[in-house]
DNA sequence: CTGTTAGCGCGTTCAC
DNA sequence: GTGAACGCGCTAACAG
């Protein structure tokens, strides 16, 4: 069941088969008909694998993430895939734990691919000397980028989120901060920036820890923060597993949020608002910025000389009651 | 850059080249050595569209869900995609959304693709209706099944895990519980079966809701159920979904658990012990049952005449606060 | 064990 | 606007 047996069927050559489904080079209508009737008749198919091989081309996408089960990838992916799909595109996923030597290996399997464009959370080692033209295909940038880069991106304002999230925690008394951050990535260093500007103008002195970003680390250090004396006013999560890592360290210590420590972080993920009394986070527009980063990857695809763009997004800061001044909230064994 | 220009620095011919590659036919030591140095010298990559235009296989495979962002699947994915990429295979993601006409066009991609085989999630429509001879690869299923199907698959005892977590419950003092299942899924009936047969026991009668498996109706359907006089003992969900949806319900219900209603549910998110007092889930081993159902697809690939498996594992009762004997706890406000 | 050679199915060029 | 023919890069069959 090939091209040939449609064309038989349709009483046309294999070559205006091509052209019909093509659909580039113009063909007479009643040839056209035939042709489509053929395919529907026998249920034809192209075969990709020809199809790629003669056109080098391939119609298939890369999704390249650290960690899908990351809530900001796996919305990120679902947008990604969604309008991939609209666009008859394939998704090709892979992990990389931030791994530079995963990371090689996942690009290469994306040129063996002949993918017609990835998108990319490059980890800080590989952002440093991320050359796009390194690879056969377009790149876009997700979540990570950095000045200077010759690359679409869709960002975060990091440093602007991370400064009005730690304004907000000054405003409701919580002068005392430690800043929890994954020091690996670029957004956690741009998110401590931010937090650090907000800081100095209020005169106040940074504490800020790195760590890698995990849930056990940042609870671990979050633990570490909350066996000194006296207590920090407010624990400052540099992303959602760091914060998910401090709400766990918060309950096995027993402590309550605002009442003994106030609680900030980052991601608006389902459960922040279930948590008692609520957690206060930067909502990221993550399905929003899957999708922009596709529509970026699919222009650059049909206009590779284009001048590069940085799409930067503003998060959105959801005070709730992690975060209210401590004097305000009963708490919870507290006058 | 191809094969020739390797056979040519390797002062072989193309044939040898390839047997080296495809590690199948023997080849002399002297004359492998040779070859690949001229491979790793030339940086050659053999061409994947070319490969499979010839052998008629892709060392793809397809993973096809109803949404990655379900944390079950997300999890899933992972172990699939771990495992996958320690092989060299390639994962195509595809998200239906339960949808029959996208899970039709999902696996007809994954034909195009000529994927060696599929992981799948059908809807119930599509377990309804599934011959496993449909496609062109073999297919394993996750987390759906039918009696009589003749399919790989990886479960969970459904029945046997609502069953247990319904007696957790009575023996708790939970007696009059509702259930909100997903009345869509396989799954969700299945499980609304083992909490029939719990009941039924100890002479219970069943309140169930069917519902579409999202946070919105389940919460939707909590608040319904909230609002009755007098209020319900328990809420039990299908799923973490449907969870979700309860304990949203209950906190703007301005309720308390197990105080005012004992609340438990199924799969084990990073959240469920966050939320206060914890709440008592069904764990399920998502992150094996991925691995599995892989495994289960690779040894499938190498042998399509081998008897079909069904992988049944059992969940692990979480118990937690949430379905403590309302005496027992404190509760907020309650004497 | 190795080399030669014939296609896999399609898109595209070149005549008509 | 159309058809014939070539070749994309590779693997598998065959002959040596």
């Amino acid at each position: 069941m090939n091209i040939k047996d449609v064309a038989k069927q349709a009483g046309v050559s294999v070559a205006t088969v091509s052209r019909v489904l093509g659909g580039v080079t113009p063909v007479s209508e009643p040839a056209r008909l035939k042709v489509l009737e053929a395919v529907q008749a026998l249920g034809y198919r192209p075969d990709l694998a020809a199809r790629r091989l003669r056109s080098r081309r391939s119609n298939a996408i890369g999704l390249v993430v650290s960690d899908i089960r990351n809530p900001f990838f796996t919305e990120v992916s679902r947008a990604v895939e969604d309008v991939a799909f609209s666009h008859q595109l394939s998704v090709i996923l892979c992990n990389t734990d931030e791994d530079p030597e995963r990371e090689a290996s996942c690009l290469n399997l994306m040129r063996d691919e002949q993918v017609s464009g990835v998108i990319l959370t490059p980890s800080q080692r590989l952002l440093g000397q991320f050359r796009p033209g390194d690879y056969g295909f377009p790149v876009v940038l997700v979540d990570r980028y950095e000045r200077g880069i010759e690359a679409d991106a869709v960002l975060l304002d990091n440093f602007d989120a991370a400064q009005r999230l730690t304004e907000h925690l000054i405003s409701q008394g919580h002068r005392d901060q430690v800043f929890l951050y994954g020091a690996d990535s670029t957004t956690g260093r741009q998110r401590l920036e931010g937090h650090r500007a907000a800081m100095a103008a209020h005169q106040l002195s940074v504490r800020a820890t790195g760590i890698k970003p995990r849930v056990e680390q940042a609870r671990e250090a979050s633990l570490a923060a909350l066996r000194r004396s006296p207590l920090p006013q407010a624990l400052v999560a540099s992303s959602g597993l760091v914060l998910l890592g401090i709400v766990e360290a918060l309950r096995e210590s027993g402590l309550t949020m605002p009442g003994d420590v106030a609680v900030a972080g980052f991601d608006n993920m389902p459960w922040t608002r279930l948590v008692e009394p609520g957690l206060t986070v930067i909502a990221q527009p993550t399905y929003e910025m899957g999708r922009e980063a596709i529509q970026l990857l699919l222009q650059r695809i049909n206009d590779p000389d284009k001048a590069v763009r940085q799409l930067v997004l503003r998060g959105e800061l959801l005070e709730r009651g992690s975060s209210a001044a401590s004097g305000r909230t009963p708490g919870h064994g507290m006058p």
